[in-house]
Order: structure tokens, then C-alpha cells, then sequence
RNA sequence: GGGGGAAUUCCCGAGCGGCCAAAGGGGGCAGACUGUAAAUCUGUUGUCACCGACUUCGGUGGUUCGAAUCCACCUUCCCCCA
């Protein structure tokens, strides 16, 4: 079998470790790896950033190794200041809980947590109770705070204010490595690059408060090739909850993901064999589309399922392609009391689908020629749409060149 | 504890008492070109009943015919000294 070490190199998902060789060795031994990986609950959804993670534990955990989730109900109290320009907003132990009930529920599709294949633990448990004064003494003591400032992911903070209750962030999360270590036998702490230093922290500490030789290891971050986060959209981030991010609008994101990206991504997003993967990178031009449509599918597939992810195909491939309307594109149900005097201006009907915000942005979009009912262009703002249009039972109305909305009457 | 500075629209950031719904950039949206890509060019980007009206410049009061701009107090943040 495989090393899994090889695995994720190839899949070029590895950014740092502590110890490549020895890592590789006892990946590829026959014992499994207890290994955790962190997660602050910081929203009522896990994120495609998220998403590099479930994988990871998802590869790990095939090649017969035991994952733990950590979910940060503790270190959430405090929150983690590494890259953050701003401090961040102190959030309830209420909203916090919740939050850790959402990603449970949402981790449990993606990691097997039966029979102790893995496991699920919140260091509320742990961290809450501590003693301020036993902590100092037993954990403060190994950590030097003139190395921790020269830390890169406290320098922009030096300049814009850090608080010592996230300060204390890296010392919260080594501890937990240190905890993981003493009653799991936890020996590898994994995360996103950005966690380098807090996991080198965790390292540290075990090796010196219990003198065990334990490993750490980072993976690429989920950017773009300018460098910029993937999974933003002008409406925030896009979430692995259906209700916060449908399914067609998830598929399309990756559909329309930069060429530069979608090896990348298909690498770091997918259970496509990485063989494949090359094949596919040999793709020019216009022929790059079909591994956007590929790419879309596949993750779309992991996270939502398959009858999501074929009636996203099934959509995309319609409207794009053949513009047929399809029945699983994003609709919208009016009724009759909807038209009021028989008909129901085209600004009103954009506000409605939630295609424009304000009746200003959908003027604006008129006047631009940026609005379609039926590929009839609609050039005037006060078009009304006559219930006569709706014959069929329903009107397609798109935005731009990208955006479809099927309005169906409810009689 | 003392002294100094800052808070502007999604973000960064300019802003003289009237010409400010507020420069510029980023981002977003739309148009052209394309491959549902990128780059580029153009337009647009507070709300509404869009001629025009209304609400915005950390908060609350005040000065003034008139304030994002001046004054007072408050809140938050930054910097320097102890």
C-alpha cells in the first residue's frame, strides 16, 4: 500500500513538517498514527477552507491512521490572533457551543467515527477548568515570550495591538497538543500553514514538560495562485451547509474556478487518483473546461452527495450549454397575489429572486442590459411582468451571462 | 498615571464650514472580447416614488443661515513616557 505521506506529498498538500523522513516513516509504518487536527468554532458551518482539512483526515484515515477533530471550545474563548489583523470579537460560551454542535454534525460525513476509527473531542473539557496558577507553572514556564514575539504571525499585530488574552492562544493550543499526546498517545498535530507556529509550540512543549518525541506538520493553504483565500464570494464564504450555500451555487463556484487553480485544486479537493490528475493537467485552452466541469462534480459529490451533485451537472449543463431550462436550477415560486394588477414589474420580480439587493441595483442592471426574461433582453426599467408570460408555468430570468433564476407560478 | 494621535461609505484611504452621497485605489456588479477562464477596455457601485427627495462620515449634545469638516463630553483603538 501506498504511503499516505507520498500520497499527500504528491497531491502537493504538504507545506511544512517538523521532520519530513521520520514522519514519512512512521506514516508508512505498521502502527497507526493518532494524529489531531484543530477546529475553532468560529461559525455555524465549516467552510471549503475547512475542506483541505476534512480531506486530509479523510487520506489519513484510510491508510488505517485514527484522526481526532479537535473542535475549540475552549481556545474559541479566546480566539486565535495568528494572521488576523483585527481583534477578533469575543463570542458567547452560548454561540460557541452551538457552533461546536454545527461542525460535528457536518465533520461526521466526511470522517468515520465509529468504533473508534476516530474520534471527536472539545477541549472545553479540558481548558475550562484549568488553573491559572498550575498553568503557569507547568506549561508558561517553556515558553519564552522574547521568541514567541519574534513569531512572524504576531508582526502585524505588534503594529495594530495584541492582547494578552490571545497571547496566551499559542500556549492553549500547545497544551492541547501536550493533553492529546498523554491520553491518546496523540504524536502529530497537522493544521493549515498558518498554524506553523502554534503547532511547533504544541511540539515543543511535549517534547519538553513530557519529553516525547512528537511530530508536526502543516498543509497548503487553499489559494488561489495570486495568493489570494479561495472559498470568498462577494456574499462571504462558501459554506459546506446546504441551507447557506445551495448546492448549483457550490458546483458553479468551482466550475468558474481560474485555470491556474484547477489542478490544484482537483488535487487538494478530490480522491482522484493523482495519475489522473496529471493526465488532466495536459489539458490547453478551452479543453481545461471539462476538468472545471470534472472538478465541480467531484467536490460537489463529497459534499453533498451524489443526487446534489448530478442534478448541479444536470443544471449547469442544461443552461450552459444547450440553454434549455433544466428543473434543478435555482428557482423562485410566485403566486397570483403576487400580481397584484395583473402583471409585476421586472424590478420587483429581481428583488424577489434575490437576483438584485435593492430596486437600485436592479435599475442598474436594466440600464446596463444586463437582464434577460426569457431571452427577450429587458430594456426598460419599468417593464412589468404580465402573468400572460407564464403560460408554461414559469419564466427564466438571467442576470448577466451567468446567473439563472426560473421563476415558477404557484396556481 | 502623564502626554500625543486616530475613528470616513464593502475594504484601504483623501476630504478646504457651503461646489460632499463625499477624491483615488481595491473589491463587487454589468457591457465588449472570450472558453461559464484570465488579461484588457467601458460603465456602474447609499436608499427610495431616482426630475427630485431622503439617510450616511465612532456616539451624544452644541456653535452656525449651513458641519464629515469647528467646540464639549463620551466610547474604542494606536503611539510615546512612567
Amino acid at each position: 500500500m501506498k504511503n499516505v505521506y507520498d500520497e499527500l506529498n504528491e497531491r502537493g498538500m504538504i507545506a511544512q513538517t517538523t521532520d519530513a523522513q521520520r514522519i514519512r516513516e512512521i506514516l508508512g509504518g505498521d502502527k497507526p498514527v493518532t494524529f489531531y487536527i484543530g477546529f475553532d468554532p468560529t461559525s455555524d458551518s465549516l467552510h471549503v477552507g475547512h475542506f483541505v482539512q476534512l480531506m486530509v483526515m479523510a487520506h489519513m484515515q484510510r491508510a488505517g491512521h485514527r484522526p481526532i477533530a479537535l473542535l475549540g471550545g475552549g481556545t474559541g474563548k479566546i480566539g486565535d490572533p495568528t494572521g488576523k489583523t483585527d481583534m477578533r470579537k469575543m463570542m458567547t460560551p452560548e454561540v460557541i457551543n452551538y457552533h461546536v454542535e454545527c461542525f460535528k454534525k457536518q465533520m461526521s460525513e466526511f470522517v468515520d467515527f465509529s468504533d473508534g476509527k476516530a474520534l471527536m473531542v472539545n477541549n472545553a473539557d479540558w481548558l475550562l477548568n484549568l488553573n491559572y496558577i498550575d498553568f503557569l507553572r507547568e506549561v508558561g514556564v517553556h515558553f519564552s515570550v522574547n521568541r514567541m514575539l519574534t513569531f512572524d504571525c504576531y508582526k502585524s499585530r505588534l503594529e495594530n495591538g495584541l492582547s494578552f488574552l490571545e497571547f496566551n492562544y499559542m500556549l492553549m493550543q500547545s497544551y492541547d497538543f501536550y493533553y492529546l499526546n498523554q491520553k491518546y498517545g496523540c504524536t502529530l498535530e497537522m493544521g493549515g500553514d498558518d498554524q506553523w507556529s502554534n503547532i511547533i509550540g504544541g511540539v515543543e512543549l511535549c517534547r519538553r514538560k513530557a519529553n516525547r518525541e512528537v511530530y508536526g506538520m502543516t498543509f497548503t493553504l487553499l489559494t488561489t495562485s495570486e495568493g489570494k483565500k479561495m472559498g470568498k464570494t462577494e456574499r462571504g464564504a462558501v459554506w459546506l451547509d446546504p441551507q447557506k450555500t445551495p448546492p448549483y451555487e457550490f458546483f458553479q463556484y468551482w466550475r468558474n474556478v481560474d485555470d491556474a487553480d484547477v489542478i490544484k485544486c482537483m488535487k487538494l479537493l478530490t480522491f482522484v487518483p493523482v495519475d489522473e490528475i496529471r493526465e488532466m493537467a495536459k489539458a490547453e485552452d478551452s479543453a481545461i473546461n471539462a476538468v472545471k466541469e470534472r472538478l465541480a462534480y467531484e467536490v460537489t459529490l463529497l459534499v453533498h452527495g451524489k443526487d446534489e451533485a448530478d442534478k448541479a451537472l444536470e443544471a449547469a449543463r442544461s443552461l450552459f450549454v444547450t440553454g434549455a431550462v433544466s428543473d434543478n436550477m435555482p428557482s423562485t415560486s410566485f403566486t397570483a397575489d403576487d400580481f397584484s394588477d395583473g402583471g409585476i414589474t421586472v424590478i420587483d420580480a429581481l428583488i424577489k429572486t434575490g437576483l438584485a439587493p435593492s430596486r437600485g441595483e436592479a435599475r442598474r442592471l436594466i440600464q446596463q442590459g444586463g437582464v434577460t426574461v426569457d431571452d427577450s433582453k429587458i430594456e426598460d426599467i419599468g417593464a412589468d411582468l404580465s402573468l400572460d408570460a407564464f403560460e408554461k408555468g414559469f419564466v427564466v430570468i438571467r442576470k448577466g451571462k451567468k446567473v439563472y433564476h426560473k421563476v415558477i407560478l404557484e396556481k
